[in-house]
DNA sequence: GAGTTTGAAACT
DNA sequence: CAGTTTCAAACTC
């Protein structure tokens, strides 16, 4: 946490982290200690270290796994359910949805530990293998129940468990890096892991046999996962520890996996982990073993889902508690509806929840959107959701993102897409909130179906969700039958979808249940259905049918990209969010001119793109047109925007801002979920309080007033979206200076919130809340910050100025402390933020018109991309790259020295550069 | 609540 | 690959 470098440092030892779980395991106490002193003072930084690490190897690797992430999302989100819809991938999910199930039986714990393991969704990949080789079931661990440990649980017990599993040597490596650099908070958090791992051996143990011993199927997928995790060798493991920081972008493996890391990376920079696992002590490092092998599995997905990280039973409500006080409403919320649903189906979601909160640490409406990305539509409606702000539905659940997929966050999203992820978090305390219990309640329900036994509380719950995660809560409301339908159907609520089929059978893609990979649940008014735990062999079979007719039917339709304007759009959006996911394969409308839900992609909550083939778009959250505009463009009317000051135009120019972001996210291959969004929703009033005065103010009310109608103009659907989208209009414009005044903002915010926050605060200006969005965010905001910095400075490396400042915001945000932070934020976390704003800034005209280039190229790329490459860690490199061929370049430059820069960079580092955006 | 509209999924 | 049909959600009344 401390010192970036330290953690860096760490991160390329992190191989050691075997070593760091013997030690821990051997002396955990002492350690611990150590830890706890390293964890306070510590930082993220550690996790950024193992990110880099990873992300190199991650970020290779993982791309395609990103791509096949819908897959596994869906296959994880699937496992989540429980339903084990591909034999393949569900094999290896499921051995991990076991797991974690069991986990979440284990405890809360893995709550925290997933949010912590989030960071490292490789670990979780490795606790899977671990699981079934279960190698750390014997780590005893010892645990302290320090924050440290509990942090280090997650990432121990995967990464720990994954290494030794994999490479008894690595540990040893790691242990003595880890030693060697205690220091490192990432590497504490390892250790503290291992420890809390093999503490909870026992536990685990007990849990993955019973993982192990319910699935033979499991074992062989978990056996799969290992030979995965062997290969990637000790690296992914290492990232996975560094993920937490970094990482998360890095390991982006998977979206899932990114999901994980980019979790895990806000949730080991904040402290709030640390809290946590000191709260929950060692039961939570039990617990936290199975959590985080579950958090793995879901949080793929589940970013989103981790948004709503609701599910955590009371254990992770304690984990909630613990980790964050400033998202102590979510908690609560989570708390209730852990309550609600039984604790063992929960304790997945929970676990994600529980990540999305720590990592949100503030807010924990981080979630959301999580959702969305990559999720089915499902998914993303929930993520949508939340975007719209409280709509809580779907953020609520989902969340995001989420069966689980994304996001993000999204949080977990009923469906959450792939990464579901796709994830975004986004969270605005009072969105998140909702929407993170509506979310956790859909996990739960899908958990519950999914799991039957044990934790099915309620009897079926159905509800899956979705890959993505984001859950939706279906269930979770459930109303009437009826209004599952509109509810459920879209997002309302919650999320949680229902289905009404009556032909289908629920075993066609028509059913939003079965395309988010869930069960329907009792809520839904469904006829004949076959898409439930007791026909599960008749579902997968379908299920396999329809992919092989069409690999990606359940794969996240939208792909998320948390862009840096996200924080911007945010703002403006008001929990629109999704700007920056696109719908993979566009929509096809023709009458609703895509302002309806008729509209995936406006239903989604992401703007239509070249992909889509729609006639008349007047998508609100981005036309088609706009789309393919150019930055230069999006610059162009900007100004006569400004000029003008016409609602519409600012609108439009958001949804530029938000396309180009978009493509570049896309090109990343972010996913994330946009959960975030909310989380900034939240702050964006205050920053638009703030922000409006100054810029706008005027003219941004005028947009207000104008936007409604525009809106209504538009569409009226989205009327709430449409006043969100004056604001954002005004401050897409602002853009830049409001990054500077949202870092304010956020840094207060942040002080308030958390640690985490901080990080998010940086990037994302605002985000301080939510950790999933923090993660959301921080893709984003690296991305974000990559690509303007790409996109002003093509030219230079700006690639290690952004991904200094990208590295540098989480740097600062795990790092630093969130007092220090607020002061810092300001100063350092602006100075990560400053880098990315002063970009923003400076070049938010610039960046528009650089990035144009960029983005034309990105465009071209990006559809692809986004799905293929993993979440964030790539996303970043994406992001340097984002635009495509032409960052790819950079990109990977940049990423390469990103990881190297990062830990340089410190947060305060770069900050400089932030003071003189600012002012 | 019933009926219509819509666009995706499924089918040919 | 294009066209048509089927389907269930979204929407309207």
């Amino acid at each position: 946490m401390d010192s970036p470098k330290t953690t860096t440092t760490t991160t390329t030892t992190t191989i050691p982290a075997t070593a760091t779980t013997v030690s821990l395991s051997d002396s955990p106490p002492v350690q611990e200690s150590p830890f706890s002193n390293y964890i306070s003072n510590l930082s993220p930084i550690k996790p950024v270290n193992t990110a880099h690490v990873a992300h190199g190897l991650l970020g290779i690797n993982s791309p395609p796994l990103v791509f096949k992430s819908p897959h596994t999302a869906s296959d994880r989100q699937i496992n989540l359910l429980r339903r084990f819809q591909y034999p393949q991938i569900s094999g290896a999910e499921t051995s991990k949805i076991n797991d974690g199930s069991k986990k979440s039986v284990d405890g809360p714990e893995d709550m925290g530990r997933s949010s912590i393991c989030l960071t490292s969704s490789l670990i979780v990949d490795a606790q899977t293998s671990d699981n079934v080789n279960n190698s750390e079931q014997d780590q005893p661990g010892s645990s302290s129940g320090c924050v440290d440990e509990y942090l280090s649980d997650p990432v121990d017990a995967d990464c720990a468990d994954s290494v030794n599993l994999v490479n008894p040597n690595v540990k040893k490596s790691d242990d003595a890096l880890q030693s060697s650099e205690s220091n490192l908070t990432n590497y504490k958090i390892v250790e503290s892991d291992d420890i809390n791992d093999k503490g909870t051996k026992g536990e685990v143990s007990q849990a993955r046999p019973e993982q192990d011993g319910d699935d033979p199927k499991e074992q062989p997928t978990s056996e799969n996962k290992m030979e995965k995790i062997k290969e990637e060798g000790s690296l992914t493991k290492q990232p996975s520890h560094v993920c937490p920081n970094f990482g998360s972008d890095l390991l982006v493996d998977h979206a899932s996996r990114q999901q994980c890391y980019t979790s895990g990376a806000q949730v080991a920079h904040p402290h709030e982990p640390i809290q946590l696992v000191t709260y929950n002590g060692s039961e939570a490092s039990q617990l936290q073993r199975g959590m985080s092998r579950r958090c793995l599995q879901f949080e793929q997905a589940q970013q989103e889902t981790t948004k709503d990280g609701t599910y955590s039973p009371n254990p992770a409500i304690n984990l909630f508690g613990s980790i964050s006080p400033a998202s102590s409403t979510e908690l609560e919320i989570l708390d209730s509806s852990q309550v609600e649903l039984t604790i063992s189906s929960l304790k997945e979601q929970t676990m994600t929840a529980m990540f999305s909160a720590n990592i949100s640490g503030k807010s924990p409406v981080a979630v959301s959107k999580p959702s969305g990305i990559g999720l089915h539509l499902n998914s993303i409606v929930n993520t949508l959701p939340m975007g719209s702000g409280a709509s809580g539905p779907i953020m609520s659940h989902h969340l995001v993102e989420n069966k689980i997929s994304c996001s993000k966050l999204s949080n977990l999203v009923e469906r959450v897409s792939l990464t579901a992820g796709d994830r975004v978090l986004q969270t605005k305390a009072s969105l998140a909130t909702s929407s993170t219990t509506s979310e956790s309640f859909h996990n739960m329900e899908s958990f519950n179906n999914l799991q039957p036994p044990e934790h099915q509380v309620t009897p079926h719950n159905k509800r899956r969700f979705s890959s993505e995660h984001a859950g939706n809560f279906e269930e979770f409301s459930p109303s009437s039958p009826k209004k599952k339908r509109k509810k459920a159907s879209s997002t309302d609520g919650d999320g949680c979808k229902r289905c009404n089929c009556r032909k289908t059978k629920c075993l066609k893609l028509y059913c939003d249940c079965f395309a988010a990979g869930i069960y329907c649940a009792a809520i839904c008014a469904c006829q004949g259905c076959f898409n439930r735990p007791e026909y599960e062999d008749t579902v997968l079979e379908t299920r396999q049918q329809i992919e092989s007719r069409n690999p990606l039917a359940f794969a996240p339709r939208i792909v998320q990209h948390v862009t840096e304007f996200q924080a911007i759009d945010v703002e403006d959006v008001d929990l629109f969010t999704p700007y920056s996911g696109r719908h993979k394969t566009g929509c096809n409308c023709k009458r609703s001119m895509c302002v309806k839900k008729y509209c995936e992609c406006y239903q989604a909550n992401v703007g239509c793109s070249n992909a889509c083939r729609c006639e008349g778009c007047r998508n609100i959250h981005g036309r088609k047109e706009e789309y393919a505009m150019t930055p230069e463009i999006v610059s162009n009317r900007a100004n006569e925007e400004s000029l003008e000051g016409m609602a519409d135009e600012k609108l439009e120019m958001v949804a530029n801002n938000k396309f180009l972001h978009a493509e570049l996210y896309d090109l990343r291959s972010l996913t994330p979920p946009t959960p975030s969004f909310e989380y900034f929703s939240h702050e964006r009033d205050a920053l638009k309080s703030q922000l409006l005065p100054g810029r706008y103010v005027l003219s941004s009310e005028s947009d207000f007033s104008m936007l409604p109608s525009y809106a209504k103009s538009v569409s009226s659907p989205s009327n709430s979206h449409g006043n969100d989208m004056l604001p954002k209009t005004s401050k897409t414009l602002d853009i830049v200076s409001h990054g500077q005044e949202l870092d304010y903002n956020i840094t207060e915010i942040t002080g308030q919130f958390s640690p985490q926050c901080d990080e998010l605060a940086d990037f994302s200006d605002h985000t301080p809340l939510p950790n999933p969005s923090s993660i959301m965010m921080a893709s984003s905001a690296s991305s974000k910050t990559q690509d303007k910095a790409n996109v002003s400075q093509p030219q230079v490396y700006p690639g290690s100025a952004r991904l200094s400042s990208g590295s540098s915001l989480r740097w600062h945000s795990s790092p630093i402390t969130p007092m220090t932070r607020l002061g810092e934020t300001k100063n350092q976390s602006q100075d990560s933020d400053c880098g990315l704003y002063d970009i923003l800034e400076d070049d938010t005209p610039e960046m528009l018109k650089d990035s144009s280039a960029p983005i034309t190229s990105v465009k071209t790329s990006s559809p692809n991309k986004k799905r293929v490459s993993p979440p964030h860690s790539h996303i970043r490199e994406f992001q340097s790259s984002s635009s495509a061929g032409l960052k790819s370049g950079r990109g990977r430059k940049f990423i390469l020295k990103s990881v190297p820069s990062f830990p340089p960079l410190t947060p305060c580092r770069d900050s400089k550069d932030c003071t003189q955006q600012k002012y």
